[in-house]
Formats: C-alpha cells, structure tokens, sequence
DNA sequence: TAGATTGTTAATCGATTAACAATC
DNA sequence: TAGATTGTTAATCGATTAACAATC
C-alpha cells in the first residue's frame, strides 16, 4: 500500500464505491469494470481507476475489479473491517434518527451510547440504550471504545459538547449543527449541515419569484 | 450583476457566509472585512472576496462589507428573499426531524407538505401538517407552488419517490437515502448521506484496530 | 495623509480526464 | 489471437491563493 497523502475528495468517492459493490455483490454480480461504476455512479471511469490505484492494484487488466476483493479492500482502506464504536449527544429527534438508522451501517460502526445534556431526557429508552448525562461522557468514551462522536445538539451547545468529546479522547466527529467547530488539529471534524444544503439548493431554481417578494 | 457560470463550490459557501452575517448582525457589528470572515470560517480572505465578487461589489474599500446589505444580497442570490415552499416525503423520525428543524430556517424556506406512503402514517400530524398520502403528491405540490422536495425514505423507494416529485414539478431535490438518483437535468439534486460522511470519517481514525480485527 | 481593505489579475496548486502501453 | 480493461503518465481543466493597484 503506498503512502501518498490522499485527497479529501477520494476518500469521499470511497464509501460510495463500497456501498454499490455490495448492492451488486447482493446481486450476486462477480466482477465488475470501472466503465459500469463510472456509469452507474455518474463518475469518469479513468478517475475510479486512479481513487483505487492509489491504494493497491486491485483490478485485473482485461477483466475488471472482483467485487468481493474489492469491497474487502476498500473496508480495509476506510478501517471497517472492524467495528467502529460511536457515542452520540443530543436525544432528540435527530438523534433518535440517526440511532434507528443502523440498517446498512450495522456491520462496520455500532452507535453504543447516547447522551443528552436534559435531565428529562436521562434514562429514556433509544434502542436499547439508556440515554446517559453528560457527567457519564468521559468514563463510558473510554471504556467502550468510542472512536466517533456525533453531535445532534442545538448550535449553541455543539462547540462545548465538541470539547467534551475531544476532552475523552474522541478520534472524528460527525457535526450536524450548524456552527463551525474548533478542535485540535488531529481530530476530524465533518459537517453535516441541513441548512446549508437546503439554502445552496435554493441557488438553482429558476428565477421566477412565485411568491410575493419580500424584497 | 455579472453572468457566468458559478461553481458549486462557491454556491456551498454562500449558506455559510449568510449564517455567519446573521449572527453578526444580532450581535450588531455593522461591518466586517473579508479578513475577519475568513479567520472565522477558516477560509482565504481572497477566496471569500472573489466569491462575492462574482454577483457584484459590496464590499468598501478600507472598510469592508455592510453587513445588513451583504446579508439582502446573499439572500437575494440564494433567491432566499421569498418564501420557498418544500414538500417531504417519508414521516419518518428522520423526515420528523427535519420538519421541526425549522429553527432558523423558518424566515426562508417553509416545509408546508408531508407525505407517506405507508397508510398507518397517513393522518398523523408532525408540526401541524397532516401526513398525505402519495396520490395527493402531485396536486399538492401545483397548489402549495412546492419546488423543494425532501426525501428521506429508504433507499429501495428514493428514485421512485424522486420520479413523482420530477413529475409534479419540483424544481431541486435535497435526497437522505444512500443513493444516486437518476433524474432530469434541470432538476437539481444533493445527496445529503449519514453513511458516506460516517464510513468517510472511519479513514481518518489512527490505524492502531481496537477491536478484535475482524480480517 | 496614512492605514486598511476591496476587486481583480496573475501565479500556483490540485483534481479530473485523456490516452495508451501492458496484459489478462 | 482479438477484445477488453487496467494502471499510469501526460494534458487539461478548474479552483485557490498571492499580489497589488485603486480607493475609502
């Protein structure tokens, strides 16, 4: 495996080949060419080749990717072919979400405790986690293994509950509030910004005001 | 206003630099300079002008932007100076949650529409909308003028679900499920997806495996 | 005036795509 | 063998950053 500092933008694309391939390995499809990827994912053929290349030969000149190789490999790249432990604050609705959304995830990351800053939410059953205070975080971060914090807080509160988790020793985090988190420099940090979706997707409607303007 | 084609790079950013200014300005700063907004938002000085120089000069030299009039620009470019009316389907705790995510999104875009397919959904309130069902999708979109639609069912019924929204007329789609949707060119689609920004993150972990290696 | 900061051009950097020898 | 497809180099394209004249 080389090592070369990888783009963001690849490590992206990565999931994203990992979850066609076991749709296709579900499918019972063997092999696979990065023609029928760049199609079926709207990608260029030449750049799957080159996102997996930078990791190891994997393919077969003439043939294409055995699916089952290949997502062995990518789950190896991305660190999922163990499970991955991940905390969660802020019981509510989203959060509640997210704790249900285990489908597909379940053999690769396992959300293991839920806490909540509200006193009326400790001691609420999510899926058969007791949703613990915020006093619990640190101790249960460490003894379960918690690698990934999410944050399904108010924006107000994000950066604070951040620290707590930087505090405990949290590897990543996965934002959803819409604040601009600090942490040191080896904690990563993604956002997943509803918000911001929604008001960029604004941008590409036609121009018609069918509205009254405010303006 | 200048017309050439902007990248979507710098359409993401735009959000952002609008929650940032909204904040500004509850705080009452009345001005601020690319430099401060970079240093905030962890982006070049530089980036930040030429981003907003694209749709016009709103900056002062020695001074820099306004901040009540880059904030009515912004929102005029977004086309968020207007109401938009959004539809969403699958009354899911996900499409639950969205729907009471109207915090601070409530003065520009207004969720006014919820549909599920599953009967015992149908009736259900969330946030004072009435679940629909789906054969009332397509009239309720023309009579509501939605031109945002939210899906946030599971993946097996996305692009069918994105097929009667393309259908009854909606401009842009902000999807959940962890697929790529197939839909016309003129209609805008973003992929806001929990699993790729989770196993995306699994990379950045140390590589020291904590549990039992499963390979 | 002197200091600050924009808007913009030019330079740099990085990512995507094309092309093709190697080879199954 | 002929056709298909990889891995990789070179070409292209686009986005970010630096630099600076204009000017508040």
């Amino acid at each position: 495996m080389k090592t070369l500092k990888i783009s963001e933008a690849v490590v992206r694309r990565l999931p994203v080949y990992l979850r066609h391939l076991m749709e296709l390995k579900q499918r019972e499809v063997l092999t696979v060419s990065s023609q029928d990827l760049g199609q079926k994912l709207d990608l260029n053929p030449a750049q799957i080749r080159k996102d997996l290349a930078y990791f190891g030969d994997f393919g077969r000149k003439g043939i294409g990717y055995d699916v089952s190789y290949l997502i062995q490999q990518i789950r190896h790249i991305l660190k999922l072919d163990q499970i991955i432990h991940v905390g969660l604050v802020g019981a509510g609705k989203l959060g509640h979400a997210l704790c249900n959304y285990t489908a597909y995830m379940k053999d690769n990351m396992r959300i293991v405790a839920v806490f909540d800053a509200q006193e009326s939410k400790v001691g609420t059953e999510i899926n058969n986690l007791r949703v613990q205070p915020m006093s619990e975080l640190a101790d249960t971060v460490r003894e379960q293994k918690i690698r990934i914090g999410i944050i399904t807080v108010p924006a107000s509160e994000a950066q604070h509950v951040a620290e707590q988790f930087v505090e405990a020793g949290v590897e990543a985090i996965l934002n959803f509030a819409p604040v601009i988190l600090r942490v040191p420099a080896h904690v990563r940090v993604h956002t997943a910004d509803f918000t911001t979706d929604m008001f960029s997707l604004a941008y590409y409607l036609s121009d018609d005001r069918k509205e009254a303007p405010v303006e």
